[in-house]
DNA sequence: AGCACGCCGACT
DNA sequence: GTCGGCGTGCTC
């Protein structure tokens, strides 16, 4: 038996699948989807094993044997081993980083050298070894096998000796594979095999020894298993008395294996279905329709902010669980809140898994094995849950599908909707993409124009609405506020007159008020007033940011720092001031303005702790603060019913960034942040800050018009060959000095142009754009130029751009160029 | 990505 | 005359 093999080596030359012989040994061990160590070239490397096949068409004399099959069960199925390649197609990487991307961090391979003192000493070749020598000898020896760096590192400076043992045969190199995590264990009580053994000891037990006595006589009302730590906190114990019996072989103590559960500590209410309003029984009996007929069909779910699409993922996924099949669902990493889990736990209970990124990486690994061994059926989780290794999916949902975290930056840049499309095809799925703002992208894919659009090559998706909130509350009214006009009344606050005034009045009722503020920090820049000097990161081109709190001036791309300010580095005037309003200066103010008041700030800076998030989001839903302010993370999925009013503070943050889909962005987020308030019996109020009052994007926020927006956007969008009816696709190159990524580009430019003629001629439509220096021109001290590509037609053209890429093949080896390519980018910068 | 093989400068 | 610099090329 041979297998097809793809190696941990991520490059170019070996991105492909090598031959193996499955040794008759591990037969019964490797399956596609193995992980397996195997010898490449002079040392051993982890690989996945794509394919098994009785004979191979290369040349049997140099193939070798995997040497070791590395985990029990196969980490992948069939199906993702087959995602894989598809992936690294579609989204032009190296098929093992697809492959590493679909499992937990925990199973990635670290690769370790050991040596071990050969033995028995080979007498031929004695030579006369120094002490130290011998010193290293004795040492590994005790230790049977020593990590080659460790030894290294306790004979600091004996390199080149050890080296030496080495080569002469005194000491052999092992190579290990190891995971990075290993399985949890807990040690466990066991009762003995004869409970009625029990009444005895019981009985034969000295009268001093009660404690004893006591954890009998509970193993004997309980003869199952217990983990040590349970009985000790049960029986209030301490483990010598336990230990004690275990000694005198009356029960047994043994390691278990255990899960780590993240939520283990917390109980779920459970809950019921609600009943449906008759909009979400539609949309739901649709739903079910599709999973129950095991229709592969894409809904796109439009339903307005609080009209219970929850509620609707909740009984869809009943219904496919019922069918006795499996579910995913995502939501974007910051509504993955406690709020959002308990909704699940409590109506699915133990059937569901959670994966998110503020797991530790044991935990996560736990919970995927929770889902390899088909203890669980729900996968609730951020983007990369969608590669959960179910067998047989029945529903995927995708909440707040628009949200761009959806699409990986690093590679493998995969979109997770595109990918739970592909799953869904292949298990003949239902996919659910919700929103109250759906993307261009998905919208278009359900109008009859792209029906007929031949270079939307992807199935087209079904729309089901949801137009209004549950129980008729209407949405809030949103009044935007021109804040050319305030300063033209001599407010020159942050705070509008309006927004001033109804914050003072929430305060007054004791209702709550949520503030969204699109920049973190203290002043957005630092500059002198006196020479105009701007403080700069002198790593990427970008100004840094004051941070009060700290006294720092930071660079939020590359997290440089340096201490504030007092004089100019320039011409040395103390005329150093802020300009521009971050999270942490609103704080400050409205502290100043509202004495007494009690703001909660949610932005990176507090919520990079483990468990803040909840913390924070907890005591504003006990109504301990007024106030939560915080950057978009307040404004997504949150739900406190005493939030009558929410301000935007500057609403044209976003909309004035370099990005086509900044008016897109702007709609999203204002519409979002207006759904937090009202959502209850108390009607909600929305201040929207703008400069730009007549923006479409905020005139139809306001108005809660989507349709409104998303004609005229669409309209934008087409005229200028942008997304939905072009697709992008966007290659970075990075390097030290300007001039040689000016002539990379240029060279990279001319080759793809006339890929593009080529294809214009026959029939097909590309653009090229570029090279431009990237919105943000550089980070970390490299560089960046990007050049894009438009195109319409079939959808291949990934391929040819890689075919392209390669004519700065000599460049990126000999000058250490860096390019990138992203498929469908979603960040231009 | 590693690692070995292979062809030209500063040392015993 | 050798040790070693890292350029080129391969890994089933």
């Amino acid at each position: 038996m041979y297998a097809k093999v793809i190696v941990d080596v991520p490059a170019r030359q070996t991105n492909r699948a090598f031959d193996y012989i499955v040794p008759e040994s591990l037969r019964d061990w490797i399956a596609v989807g193995s992980r397996v160590g195997v010898p490449f070239g002079p040392r051993v490397v982890q690989g996945f094993v794509v394919e098994l096949q009785p004979d191979t068409d290369q040349n049997k004399e140099k193939l070798k044997p995997i040497a070791h099959a590395l985990d029990l069960t196969p980490p992948l199925t069939p199906e993702l081993v087959k995602l894989g390649r598809w992936i690294s197609r579609t989204y032009l990487c190296h098929e093992v980083t697809a492959l590493q991307a679909m499992i937990p961090g925990a199973l990635k391979a670290k690769y370790e050298r050991h040596v071990r003192v050969t033995e028995p000493a080979e007498e031929g070749a004695v030579s006369f070894l120094l002490p130290r020598q011998q010193e290293i000898l004795q040492y590994v020896k005790e230790r049977d096998s020593v990590e080659l760096e460790s030894l290294m590192e306790k004979f600091g400076g004996d390199g080149p000796l050890i080296r030496q043992l080495i080569e002469e045969g005194r000491l052999s190199e092992v190579q290990l594979i190891k995971d990075r995590m290993s399985t949890k264990k807990a040690l466990t009580v066991f009762p003995p095999d004869d409970l009625e053994r029990l009444d005895g000891w019981i009985r034969e037990l000295s009268a001093r020894a009660a404690k004893q006595k006591e954890v009998l006589e509970h193993l004997r009302l309980h003869p199952e298993p217990v983990k040590l730590t349970d009985l000790l906190a049960k029986l209030n114990i301490s483990a010598s008395t336990v230990k004690g019996l275990a000694d005198r072989g009356w029960l047994r103590l043994e390691e278990v294996e255990v899960m780590r559960d993240p939520y283990g500590s917390r109980t779920f209410k459970p809950t019921d279905p609600l009943p449906l309003t008759a909009e979400q029984e539609k949309v739901f009996s649709r739903i079910q329709g599709a999973v129950v007929g095991r229709e592969k069909r894409v809904f796109l779910l439009h339903g307005v902010t609080g009209s219970g699409k929850t509620e609707v993922y909740l009984q869809s996924i009943q219904s496919c669980l019922d069918m006795g099949r499996e579910a995913i669902v995502l939501v974007p990493e910051i509504s993955l809140t406690p709020q959002m889990v308990e909704r699940f736990k409590g109506r699915f209970g133990e059937r569901v898994a959670v994966l998110h990124s503020r797991l530790s990486h044991g935990e996560r690994y736990d919970e995927w094995r929770k889902i390899m061994r088909k203890q669980v059926q729900v996968v609730i989780g951020a983007r990369s849950a969608i590669f959960a290794p179910f067998t047989s999916i029945g529903l995927i949902i995708i909440d707040e599908e628009h949200e761009t975290t959806y699409k990986q930056e690093e590679s493998p840049k995969y979109h997770a909707r595109e990918v739970a499309a592909a799953r869904a095809s292949y298990h003949g799925a239902a996919v659910v993409l919700g929103s109250a703002t759906p993307s261009l992208e998905s919208m278009y894919r359900t109008t009859p124009e792209a029906m007929d659009d031949p270079s939307e090559d992807r199935a087209a998706y079904e729309l089901l609405s949801m137009p209004s909130r549950v129980e008729g509350r209407p949405l809030p009214a949103v009044q935007i506020v021109d804040m050319r006009e305030e300063l033209k009344q001599g407010n020159r606050s942050m705070f509008s007159r309006g927004l001033y005034k109804a914050i003072e009045d929430r305060l007054h009722k004791k209702e709550q008020v949520v503030l969204l503020l699109n920049r973190r920090g203290y002043a957005t820049f630092v500059m002198c007033r006196t020479c105009g000097y701007v403080a700069e990161c002198p790593h990427c081109d970008i100004s840094l940011t004051y941070h009060q709190s700290s006294h720092t001036i930071r660079c939020h791309y590359c997290g440089y720092a340096e201490r504030e300010l007092s004089t100019c580095p320039e011409c040395e005037s103390s005329h150093i001031r802020h300009f521009g309003t971050g999270t942490q200066r609103v704080e400050e103010e409205l502290g100043k303005l509202f004495p007494g008041i009690r703001v909660i700030r949610m932005d990176v800076d507090t919520t990079t702790e483990k468990g803040s998030h909840e913390k924070w989001l907890t005591l504003f839903k006990n109504r301990q603060a007024d106030v939560l302010l915080g950057t978009q993370m307040v404004a997504k999925g949150l739900d406190f019913p005493h939030v009558t009013l929410v301000g935007a503070l500057a609403a044209d943050s976003v909309l004035n960034l370099p990005d086509f889909r900044a008016a897109e962005r702007t709609f999203q987020l204002l519409t979002q942040v207006a759904g937090r308030a009202g959502r209850h019996e108390l009607p909600g109020e929305v201040f929207v800050q703008t400069y730009t009052p007549e923006h479409y994007s905020i005139l139809t926020a306001a108005r809660h018009d989507y349709t409104a927006f998303m004609r005229k956007e669409m309209m934008l969008r087409k005229f200028h060959h942008y997304p939905p009816f072009h697709r992008l696709i966007l290659i970075t190159l990075t390097h030290e000095q300007v001039p040689l990524l000016l002539r990379s580009g240029e060279v990279l430019a001319n080759r793809l142009r006339e890929i593009g003629n080529d294809r214009n001629r026959s029939g097909g439509e590309l653009e090229v754009l570029g090279p431009v220096a990237s919105p943000i021109s550089r980070i970390k001290d490299r560089y960046r130029f990007q050049c894009m590509i438009k195109y319409r037609g079939e959808a291949d053209i990934a391929a040819l751009v890689q075919q392209a890429a390669s004519v700065l093949d000599e460049t990126v080896k000999q000058q250490k160029l860096t390019v990138s390519i992203d498929v469908d980018p979603q960040l231009l910068m």
